[in-house]
DNA sequence: CCTACCGATCGGTAGG
DNA sequence: CCTACCGATCGGTAGG
């Protein structure tokens, strides 16, 4: 019966931190994700981790601690897989692979980018100021991209740069909506998502021939 | 001090429903909007339409009926707006049309946006039903201009069309995030939203100059 | 639309 | 991590 709990102790033992307060955190991002942050209960939580309500309080100090630690976690994991993929040299090629990534961290765990993305509204204005610094350097990953592509004449130079952001940062965004969980993003829907961003639905054979003999 | 509701009572007679019924709506709209519907208590409706809790029930039947009515209304705007923007000949430039009528409507009232695209999920599986039914039409209308381009030539062939119509709804519902209230899309906004849409981020030059000389 | 109220649930705590 | 509990708030109702 309590073979769950005993498992959890000697995961315990390895690492530093208490694997309740891991599982908590797992049940809590995808309740969160599902539920909403209000529409989620401190008992609806406890009742799938397994324990009493009152006994959370022994891993963390309240309900919104496990909000800000779902949120900053999340972007912080955006935040590394893009960047990650925001080296290469040919902008074009980069902002590929920065929307691959997205995809594939979205894709990794839709219930915690549901979090980040909207559960970060019921942060006290404090906590709020933090996620808004990340959120902003993550905008910043993209902005750089579309402006390099810009300077070197890989992307469009006349496009409205605030307007291209928003739109590649939606788009990217609003695949925690349909993506579905746990499904490594193959090769089709990243490559058909870049080719819409990169390319355009406007019909422009004449500019891909001639792309593609030189 | 009692006004506003001598007004309220005035507009009464003239119209069929209460107008007390369609302040509370409009509260309830702006509160599902920015707390969500779980963060939204019936005494905060209550208070700020200025009567008490308990005297909301003589309007309505419960929450979720406001939640409902809400989001149905909402929907069937954009059905309405977008849907009389998409009887123009030519794909591309009805879909140019659409993508600014949808982020018209948005800007109408943002806060409204944001309860039809998030807050559906918190009513019952039958009014889930309902709801799924509207929004399946209206991604119809982005499918059906984005096949009759793919057919007619005016817009790429070889996209995945479901990708594609989630890219575009995607960033265009990503729209109320950053729209603001009753800002009317100006033509820059709108213009450059296409853009990106349709002509993508990656420079195209040639087909560009192709299109302008013919 | 108010008065007066209901049972249920909420986040959280003291003491072990 | 449990026992036992707190005050506050929740959606909603009967009767006027």
């Amino acid at each position: 019966m309590a073979d769950r709990r005993e498992v959890n102790d000697a995961l315990n033992a390895e690492r530093g931190g208490s694997s309740t307060r891991v599982t908590m955190i797992e049940v809590a991002t995808r309740l969160f994700g599902e539920r909403g942050y209000p529409g989620t209960s401190i008992r609806d939580i406890a009742e799938i981790v397994g324990i009493l309500p009152g006994s959370l309080y022994a891993h963390i100090g309240n309900k919104e601690e496990m909000l800000l630690e779902i949120v900053s976690s999340g972007i912080d994991r955006f935040l590394e897989v893009v960047g990650a993929s925001s080296r290469e040299a040919d902008p074009r090629e980069r902002l590929k692979a920065m929307i691959r990534a997205h995809l594939s961290v979205v894709a990794a765990n839709p219930q915690s980018a549901q979090v980040v993305f909207h559960q970060w509204r019921y942060l006290s204005e404090a906590n709020q100021l933090l996620v808004r610094k990340k959120r902003r350097a993550y905008e910043r990953l993209f902005r750089d991209v579309i402006i390099d592509g810009a300077v070197d004449g890989t992307l469009e130079t006349e496009l409205d740069l605030r307007i291209a952001v928003l739109v590649v940062l939606g788009s990217l965004n609003w695949s925690a909506e349909w993506l579905v969980a746990g499904s490594n993003v193959d090769d089709g829907t990243a490559e058909a998502f870049s080719n819409v961003i990169l390319d355009g639905l406007a019909a422009a054979k004449f500019a891909k021939e001639t792309r593609r003999r030189g």
